[in-house]
RNA sequence: GGUCCCAUCGUCUAGCGGUUAGGACGCCGGCCUCUCACGUCGGUAACGCGGGUUCAAUUCCCGCUGGGAUCGCCA
């Protein structure tokens, strides 16, 4: 298959052209074909400066640079690579104009002088009549111009475009075999429209029929809102001899508007669910951009939308966890119909997998890409201790096992407690949220044991039958079931110890395994930071000082 | 309004004449457990409505309702 991506250049990446590009790339790729990208830059009058960056740049992100088409090339300019190059339309100008030259010596396409005004006033009265608007049949008046009068406009100099010539028979239906949509039928094309515009680029229904016809196109595959178009665009592809290719409709991901409407006879407030487009004026999560902020991986956005497009691939996932997404068969008529509901917790729980199945490596490289940008003081801890940054995401990882990171923004709480610079602005702040059950004043005691008897060459087993011997001794629960059993008869358990030990040692209540944390902060590190809490809590310069009282330095 | 598309749990969906309507996310509860998380077990929740066809309809047909797209010298 050869399939395309053509965007028009807005500026703006919209979180569907990736879906669309990703399925483009994927059959193409899958059925060892070609992918390329066009650039739809027909509507000079829109033309924003950078457009192209971002949708070449993005695409990239995302892993869907395309084979062909417009590309970057090694110095960071734009190429154009392939053997149906240029592949922006504006550079196509003359190879459109000569098609159209084509189409009207054979009475298939004629000039037109009308002028905006004059078009507004036939839909205005259009309306009026409760006709079907638009320029044809009798609305069509330069469609059997004499020649004369064409001669006498042509003459004075006045602006045209070319309109294709619709049939004279405008009855009978056309009908193709859509590849998400299935057969489909709809009445011919009856209205002339236009082909190339009065500034003699071409509109981009005649651009459509020419350059996927020449760059050997296959299939077609775009946004659903160009089904309406699909009686004009088989005609064109008809009036200019070329067979059509096959065409795909995917439907957009939508967005839930929950209208709330008050009667204003009953009063009662009643709310409208309705689904539409995602909106790349209301709705943020329109914006590539979006989910790269919002923390999501790269790889994550892209499962997210497989999943959209073939449902088969979450238990694909499941049943594949090591595999590189692009081993999916993605199949074409395997979308559903129906648009979808963008579903940013559905995307959370993806994104959470992606990243649990990350080594630290790439943990690090990732977190720090997105860390760069939105979280700079993380970041620079980062870049400050790589080495010692990566055993920390080492832990638990990999094998699935650790998913506290849904998404980069969790690696600040997750992993920011390693640092020694955010530890101290966390101590010096004094938010140490220890466990209730031990008191203020026990809490040396306990630690100076704990640290006493911590030997880093020991295994986990071993630590944690430590801390539970230090709970026994103190009249907490060593063993978890004991406690549940007769709470009344202890103090508290092995779960508040390791707790007090976990804040003290981390400033947070959630990290992982204790002991994994402690051999990557490594035993000086651990001794510095407990130090402080190892003389009783209200008076740290007079370690002889009177006991405090209870709660009084939390 | 014309034309076209769509319609199963809140969401993504499986289903393709006979199923206790399955899975995933979310939510709720149990278990596991040094915290969180993970994992695990269980629960919650759906075939829009009305006609047909058929021995039998979620499934096929028609209508309705609802939602969407489109009707430009924009793509």
């Amino acid at each position: 298959m050869v399939t395309r991506y053509a965007p028009s250049p807005t500026g703006f990446m919209h979180i569907g052209g990736i879906f669309v590009s990703l399925i483009n790339k994927r059959l193409a790729v899958q059925s060892k074909g070609a992918f390329y990208l066009r650039l739809e830059d027909t509507d000079v009058k829109r033309a924003i400066p950078g457009a192209l960056d971002t949708i070449v740049d993005a695409m990239a992100r995302y892993g869907l640079d395309p084979d062909e088409g417009v590309l970057r090339g090694p110095d960071g300019s734009f190429i154009q690579q392939g053997p149906y190059a240029p592949y922006v339309q504006t550079e196509r100008a003359a190879i459109y104009r000569d098609y159209a030259i084509e189409l009207i010596r054979r009475g298939l396409a004629y000039p037109c002088f009308c002028t905006v005004e004059e078009l507004d006033a036939i839909r205005v009265e259009q309306t009026a009549l409760k006709a079907k608007t638009g320029y044809h049949g009798r609305w069509a008046k330069w469609r059997d111009a004499s020649l004369a009068s064409v001669e006498e406009a042509l003459g004075r100099g006045l602006p045209f475009v070319m309109r294709l010539r619709a049939p004279d028979d405008p009855s009978g239906r056309i009908e193709w075999k859509d590849g998400v949509k299935g057969t489909i039928s709809m009445p011919v094309n009856d209205v002339d429209h236009v082909l190339l515009k009065s500034d003699g680029i071409p509109t981009y229904h005649f651009a459509h029929a020419v350059d996927d016809h020449l760059m050997r196109t296959t299939h077609v595959i775009r946004g659903d809102e160009w089904m309406s178009s699909m009686p004009f665009h088989l005609q064109l592809f008809r009036y200019l001899g070329f067979k059509p290719p096959s065409y795909a409709h995917v439907p957009p991901i939508q967005k839930l508007d929950r209208v709330e409407e008050k009667d204003a006879e009953t009063g009662e407030t009643k709310t409208t669910d309705s689904r539409r487009k995602l909106s790349k004026r209301h709705d943020p999560e329109a914006n590539v951009d979006y989910y790269f902020e919002a923390g999501v991986p790269e790889a994550g956005t892209i499962e997210y939308l497989l999943n959209i497009a073939n449902s088969a691939f979450e238990d694909w996932r499941r049943g594949s966890p090591q595999k590189p997404y692009t081993d999916f068969p993605l199949k074409l008529n395997k979308l559903a119909a129906g648009g979808a509901l963008s579903d940013l917790v559905k995307l959370s729980n993806v994104s959470q997998g992606v990243i649990a199945r990350m080594n630290a490596e790439e943990v690090y490289g990732n977190g720090l890409r997105w860390a760069k940008r939105f979280d700079p003081e993380l970041a620079a801890l980062m870049e400050q201790h790589p080495d010692y940054t990566r055993r920390a995401l080492h832990i638990e990882r990999p094998g699935a096992k650790n998913k506290r990171i849904v998404t980069w923004p969790d690696l600040r709480p997750q992993l920011g407690y390693f640092y020694d610079e955010l530890y101290d602005a966390l101590a010096t702040a004094g938010n140490f949220d220890f466990p209730e059950a031990i008191p203020a004043a026990e809490r040396p005691v306990l630690l100076q044991q704990l640290l006493d008897t911590y030997d880093p060459a020991a295994g986990k087993d071993a630590w944690f039958d430590r801390i539970r011997e230090v709970s026994n001794q103190h009249g907490y629960a060593g063993d978890m079931k004991l406690h549940k059993a007769n709470p009344a008869a202890y103090k508290g358990h092995v779960g508040d110890v390791s707790q007090l030990l976990r804040v003290a040692l981390c400033g947070t209540k959630n990290t992982p395994d204790l002991h994994e944390v402690m051999a990557v902060m490594g035993i000086d590190r651990v001794r510095t930071r407990l130090s402080r809490f190892l003389t009783a809590p209200s008076a740290p310069p007079a370690p002889s000082a009177p006991p405090a009282q209870p709660g009084a330095a939390t």
